[in-house]
Order: C-alpha cells, then structure tokens, then sequence
DNA sequence: CCGTGCGGTTAACGGCCGTTTACGTGCACT
DNA sequence: AGTGCACGTAAACGGCCGTTAACCGCACGG
C-alpha cells in the first residue's frame, strides 16, 4: 500500500491516544479515567502506555498545552489578518465557536482539569490562556475604546463561558449552533458595553 | 450567652462540613480532596465525619441536589411573581446571577463535579437541572414565541455558561459584576432571537 | 449519681490504580 | 543472518485513601 514517507505513523499513535484520553477525561473525569481504560480504548492495554507517555500526568499536561496554544495562535492570527476591530472581534468569536465545536471534548477537558495539572504544566497552561483573554481585551477595548480593562477581561470570560456551553447542549446541528452561539456572543458584547 | 432555641447547633455542623466541603471540591476537585482534608477544614479530623454523613459521595449527593432544588425553587417563584414574560426573564437572570455570585463554589461543584456522583444521585440532580431549564425554555419562549424550543434550550444553555463563568474571573466588584453580566446576558438573548 | 448516646479520637484494613519490571516479538538495517 | 530497537504483554509492587473498629469523654435526664 502506498505510504507517505513524511508523515509517520509514529505521531499517530500518540495522537491517537491523546485524543481517547481527551474523551475519556471529559466525560468521567481526569481521576474517573484508569490507565486500562486509556489504553483498552486504542486497543492496546494498560502499561504499554508508558512507551509513549512519561506518566499519566503528562498525558494530561500535553494534552492542555497543546490546545492553550492552538487556541492562542489561531486568535492571534485572526485578529492580524483583520483591518478593524469590528472585524477582529467577529472573526475571534468565530474562531473560538468553530473550536468549541469541533473538539467539544477537549474543551471540556481544559475547563475541567486544570486543578489536575502538575505545578509546572499548570503555570505553562495558565501563561498561554493568560495570553489569550490579553487577545480578547485589546480587540474590545479597541472597539469600544471607553470600556475599562477589569470589564473587557470579566466580559471575555463571561463570553468564554457563553462558547464553551457548547458541550452541554448541542440540541442544534452543528451550523445552526454556531450561527447562534456567534450572534450571542456578539450580541452579548455590543448590547452590554458602552 | 444567649441562645436562640429554635435554631438547634445540630444542623449547623453538617452545613459547615458542606460548606466546607464544596469550597475544596470546586478548588481541588472531588478525588483531589480527601476525607482528612475536609474535616481538617472544619476543625475535626478525618473519618470523625462519618457521624453525619454515611460516606463522601453522600456529601457530594446531598450538595449538588441541595443546589439544584435551591436554583429550580428560586426560579420557579421568580417566573410566579412576573406578569409580562419579559419581567420574568429579567429576574430569571438576576436570580442566576445573584447565585453565582453568592455561591461560586456551589456553581463551580455542579457544573464540573456531575461525573462524580452515585447514579441514583446524578439521576436526581439531572432531572431537577432538566425541569429549571424548561423553566427558562418556556420563559425565553413567551418573549419571542417564533424561536424553536431546540433553539431556545441551546440559547438557555448559553445563558447558563455566561452567568456561571463569573468564579474564573472576579476581578471586579460584587454589584459591577452583577449588571455586567445581567446585561450580557439580557443582550445575548434579546440581540440573537428573532 | 449514673447510664446513655452523641460526637470525637487513633489505629488498622483493604482495594484501587499508577508505575515498574521482566519478558516476548517482529520489522529494519547493515 | 543477526543485531537492535520499537512496541506490546502480564505480573508484581506500593502508596494513597475511603471506610470501619475500638475506644473515650462529656452533657444530661432519671
């Protein structure tokens, strides 16, 4: 059969187990979650694991950074292809909308879990979200340039938590909810700053 | 000193264990709290809290249903009290904020900790959660009668993620806090439904 | 006084679970 | 062909932690 040689199958499996740990670790917990279970849900068993991970722990602290950073770069990107702010912040919402909904699980995964970090990889997460709301903030303020810092930081949470219901409800197909959930977001933004 | 009779010092233990209790739970986690932890909190140690409680998921049951019955109570007597829907939805919302506010361990504990409960207790907790949703449902319904009943649960949904993201931000003041939110989430409905 | 029971203590048990060890197997590369 | 590494397995270890046991003091109604 006929291989690509750039892309190995070695990422693969990593990625591949991250990704069943991701729903694992959503739906029962980080500690609900056993190693057997991980593992029996690649179809390898329990221990192997450990050929591709130093510890549970890191499964976890790889797993939270690689989405704090994807979540940074992409609204990062966004916001410097955009010419003015209005447009900024519409294309953030998106963003975050789109990933939200793609990757329910790993959404839950990172508000959930955060406590279940190591000291180290905690410090890195919260850095890199840190980063991200700081993102927020600026687009807001600058399209509502009289609206304090403190307000713009609680709002973005406040819109945060609004995107990131996604994996609570999902009544809706998959468009229908991201049209609503943007005009929400959006709606919540301009309707309650000044 | 005096004592006022008919508030017996019997109920105030196991409400101070639970209060005590869902402060640890939302910080560390259901599994990253121990059963020395709690009791460490409340000035007694380790299983000396078996004389109120028959076992630590029983803590996690009797606090999460105690919430949930407290949250469908409050809004169900709000809607009551409301003549034109659009009353009603304004003091749904200010109810839900008030309680976030006031209770940010308790909102943090329901929201993340569901997982965690015996299947008796989440069945409980879940249809109390179902019937305070409907509450709103209906309630979102009355004001704009063209939305869907899918479309106005998901928005619902939303709601709820805005209002109980405040324990991750606070950086502002109690009551600036409970108009920022209120009006976010007053906007977000009133800007996105048809 | 005196038992009774409530609320507390410390010590021990027992299971679950992350991690380590020792061991196999097959593909890749001289 | 043979060497070695990548990847798996099964079994044993070890600690943490919820729960139980055994024991104790003190308030309080007869």
């Amino acid at each position: 059969m006929d291989r690509v040689p750039d892309e190995p199958a070695k990422q693969t499996r990593r990625d591949q187990i991250l990704a069943a740990a991701a729903e694992l670790f959503a739906r029962h917990g980080f500690h609900g979650v056993g190693i057997d279970d991980i593992g029996a849900a690649v179809g390898i068993s329990g221990p192997a694991l450990y050929r591709h991970f130093r510890s549970k722990d890191a499964m976890l602290g790889e797993m939270l950074t690689s989405i704090s950073e994807r979540l940074l770069e992409g609204g990062q990107s966004r916001v410097a292809a955009s010419n003015d702010p209005e447009h900024a912040l519409r294309e953030l919402i998106r963003w975050h909308v789109d990933f939200a909904l793609d990757d329910p699980a790993l959404i839950t995964v990172q508000i959930r879990n955060l406590a279940n970090l190591t000291d180290p990889d905690r410090r890195r997460v919260r850095a890199l979200q840190r980063r991200y709301v700081e993102v927020w903030v600026e687009t807001i303020r600058k399209t509502s340039p009289e609206v304090e810092e403190p307000t713009a930081r609680a709002a973005a949470h406040a819109v945060f938590g609004l995107i990131n219901s996604t994996p609570h409800s999902a009544h809706l197909d998959r468009d229908q909810m991201a049209t609503l959930l943007s005009q929400m977001a959006l709606a919540s933004l301009a309707g309650a700053l000044p």
